[in-house]
DNA sequence: TCCTTATGTACAA
DNA sequence: TGTACCTAAGGAC
């Protein structure tokens, strides 16, 4: 699930459930339990997202900072809380509401200054309000790497993932292999505001739609589809499936580890 | 029941 | 570039 709208999701639905209330906070996998322990009573304040980091602010302890990683998953749910499963690494409770963590890649309790650490390493996010895209377009204009490779690098812009790349790129008729010095402003300004009203939908929504209302299958004329994560896209995992535009097989390739899509058609040089 | 895969990142070599 | 880490779902048997 977890690209940067699904956390910044995250901050508002931990806001919304448990945000000035004392809070039990409990580890029943364990690996949290010392920090849990010292949280248990507290009161959660804020919740603030950058990127792919969640931030839960607990008054006069700190900073609990959660990253899901690939596989991590929250789960809310209406108080009593049912017993918890034995992967749980991090569940708070109070009076109305209950969530559980589970498969982070991170969970820990950090201070202010290792909070704002981790802020000065990642780049401009287009879902926060402070963004700067101009301080993204610098790194990109100035490097050799592919914008593909780009997009996912968290240093140069904050919360962009596997899809929201694969689809921005084909919305702009974009190469995933140009470099990104040959990526002119115009096109990055473009880019730009167009993963922050995507990210936006998607923060809405709690999920990934990129198909424009032109190419939606009822204005197509086509039957109805569903894509496997939920959402309507144009060729993130189509691997081979023709382009709903020109019918072109998607295709993809190994990029960084990571699988790219794109449709060879609709994104030239 | 086993195998593969996944919207991610960090670190070693 | 490769590997380790974390979990759960879906498909092949």
């Amino acid at each position: 699930m977890p690209e940067g709208h699904t956390i910044h999701r995250l901050a508002q639905d931990h806001t919304a459930a448990f945000a000035r209330s004392a809070v039990r906070v409990s580890s029943p996998q364990g690996k949290f339990a010392d920090a849990a322990a010292l949280l248990d009573g507290t009161v959660l304040d804020s919740a603030d997202a950058h990127g792919k980091h969640l931030f839960l602010g607990f008054r006069g302890t700190g900073w609990v900072h959660i990253h899901l990683g690939l596989f991590g998953k929250v789960t809310f749910g209406p108080a009593p809380a049912p017993p918890p499963t034995d992967t749980v690494r991090l569940r708070l409770v109070n009076e109305s509401a209950y969530v559980d963590l589970r498969g982070p890649t991170t969970c820990a309790l950090i201070t202010d200054p290792e909070k704002q650490a981790i802020h000065d390493r990642l780049g401009p996010d287009p879902l926060r309000p402070d963004a700067d895209p101009e301080a993204a377009y610098r790194r990109v204009s100035r490097s050799r790497t592919t914008v593909a490779a780009l997009l996912m690098d968290q240093k140069v812009i904050a919360g962009v993932g596997n899809v929201y790349r694969a689809e921005v790129l084909f919305r702009h008729g974009i190469d995933p292999y140009r470099p990104g010095k040959d990526i002119t402003r115009a096109e990055w300004d473009a880019i730009w505001q167009d993963l922050t009203g995507l990210m936006r939908e998607g923060v809405r929504n709690n999920r990934i739609d990129t198909v424009r209302p032109e190419h939606t299958p009822e204005a197509m004329g086509r039957p109805p589809r569903v894509d496997d994560h939920g959402g309507e896209v144009y060729v993130y995992r189509r691997a081979n499936q023709p382009c709903h535009l020109c019918g072109e097989p998607v295709r993809t390739a190994d990029l960084a580890a990571r699988n790219l899509f794109w449709c060879p058609a609709c994104q030239k040089r």
